[in-house]
DNA sequence: TGACATCCAATGCACGTACATGTAACTTGA
DNA sequence: TCAAGTTACATGTACGTGCATTGGATGTCA
């Protein structure tokens, strides 16, 4: 917890920046080339897979948002590609008819499966 | 240099997803509330007063561009941006008419002056 | 010299994002 | 019970960015 000066931090920026700018590139060439999808596209997916944290194949919008660096509009337009896709369906709340429960189609675990490798080996290059 | 785990990379991304995503948010508000700024405008502005590496006051958009993550085009675009606002001046190179010389103007020298306090407190604030 | 490749920067275009707003559904309190 | 406020999501709009292309200048080589 020593005070830290401007350079100090300004180094610990550019770096930061280096890092994701490198990583977030590749992510998004290999996932696009690869798999046909974007980076926020394949983290939507991701967390609707229940590998982060469990569910029970449904997750509303607003609980997505909140696990995304993403708006509210960007994040309702990319759910609308992937549904577009075939990948996520959008379902009606029965308790709650403002929400929308999100949960992966069988093409969409599919085309998951077949990227989380990629995604995986990018991580892996830039941050091991 | 032991292998790490898709846990351990994917933990270390999250985190620097989040340490990006929350700085670069603030630096992006307070520079265009409190300095009618944007970010990579600011860090043009940044590498143009010479603080990085020395420079006689002129740099090229293309050494510009290998200091910054950003494309050939978007490059271009903010300066153009920064032209119109009056905060650097485009003049064509003497010994390569392709390349153009950049500079900061006087209000651009201000205007950068008066963000760099700002910039350095979002950092601390985030990174410290 | 002339023909062709390479380089620098600008621009047309498509796309993803954020902000502001709209619409419908839920909640609260008198 | 109903009016006002709040919440969830979609959509109009503006803007910054990347890719592809263009135009003009320089370099290369026969």
């Amino acid at each position: 917890m020593e005070p830290e000066s401007d350079q100090d931090v300004c180094g610990q920026w550019s770096e930061t920046l280096r890092v994701y700018h490198d990583t977030s590139c590749e992510l998004e060439n290999e996932l696009q080339s690869l798999h046909r999808l974007g980076l926020s596209e394949f983290e939507v997916l991701q967390i609707l897979s229940g590998q982060c944290r469990s569910n029970d194949g449904k997750v509303k919008m607003k609980d997505l948002e909140a696990e995304m660096y993403l708006s509210q509009s960007a994040l309702s337009r990319t759910v609308t590609r992937l549904e577009k896709a075939g990948l996520v369906t959008r379902a009606a709340c029965d308790f709650d008819r403002r929400a929308n429960f999100l949960a992966l189609t069988d093409a969409g675990r599919e085309r998951w499966e077949a990227a989380r490798p990629t995604h995986n080996a990018v991580l892996r290059k830039h941050l091991a």
